[in-house]
DNA sequence: CTATCATTTGGACGAACGTCGAACCACCCG
DNA sequence: CGGGTGGTTCGACGTTCGTCCAAATGATAG
């Protein structure tokens, strides 16, 4: 996975409004930044991939099988599989093949650093 | 075929589990929830409009003119008022015209609620 | 080994997106 | 009132994206 520069709240920041913003609003991004950011929320900017990583984020035991995803969907197997093929690429999830049918689940870090981006100081040691 | 797919590895903790995720991971999304997340989300996930969101919600005051955002990218101004466009009708920013130069400001409650989405636990009982 | 089921890959097509140039509106200044 | 600057809207073009169908791959059962 990428993960080279995310601006993951930079603890020192002498910002002008610290309390105010969320990280993306504290300085302004990169290029290249943004570029890699825009990758990331465009694999979860998709109504059907929101609810693939809600459905398997939520199922029991935190992983699901394709059968049971491809059953929610009036979408064909081979649409699934592309947007879950997306989400793999982008660490969003992860998967793995036992016996017949192939399991996903989802990889929380990945999912919570989007949240950091726009969340305004969730930190506990701040709140 | 119905085939919910048990959990092979033990999962012991199912309380953990209500509380251990971001919003989206918790219950499966609804299509119209996802439908609308997704426009959300569809709104930031580009590199221009993220520095944008960015250069103007760092910039001094809270907010920016339109001339100072259209330095800092080689695009042409039309395609800058378009993303700024975009930007506005998903409620992101709003604009005010002033004179001679149009401002633009961020509407944080609108970009914090993305961060919600995918921050876990943003309740006091856990951790 | 062959048959069969589950999932992925490849190709193709229509829709949506990002970008531009040109035309258009709003305001300031002589 | 007319000219000039700042921004937006409009129409068009090339690209990317989501979806499908057909076919290939992987794994299990008989």
């Amino acid at each position: 996975m990428t993960a080279t520069a995310l601006p993951l709240v930079p603890r020192s920041k002498d910002a002008q409004d610290a309390v105010c913003c969320a990280p993306i609003a504290r300085r302004p991004l990169s290029e290249g930044e943004a570029a890699e950011l825009a990758v990331l929320l465009k694999a979860v900017a998709d109504p059907v991939r929101l609810r693939l990583l809600s459905m398997i984020g939520s199922h029991a035991g935190g992983e699901a099988c394709v059968c049971d995803l491809t059953e929610a969907f009036e979408l064909t197997a081979p649409t699934i599989s592309h947007h879950l093929k997306v989400l793999r690429t982008a660490g969003r999830i992860g998967s793995e093949r036992r016996g017949t049918w192939v399991y996903y689940w989802i990889i929380p870090d990945h999912v919570a650093r989007l949240g950091t981006l726009f969340t305004p100081l969730a930190d506990p040691a701040h709140a």
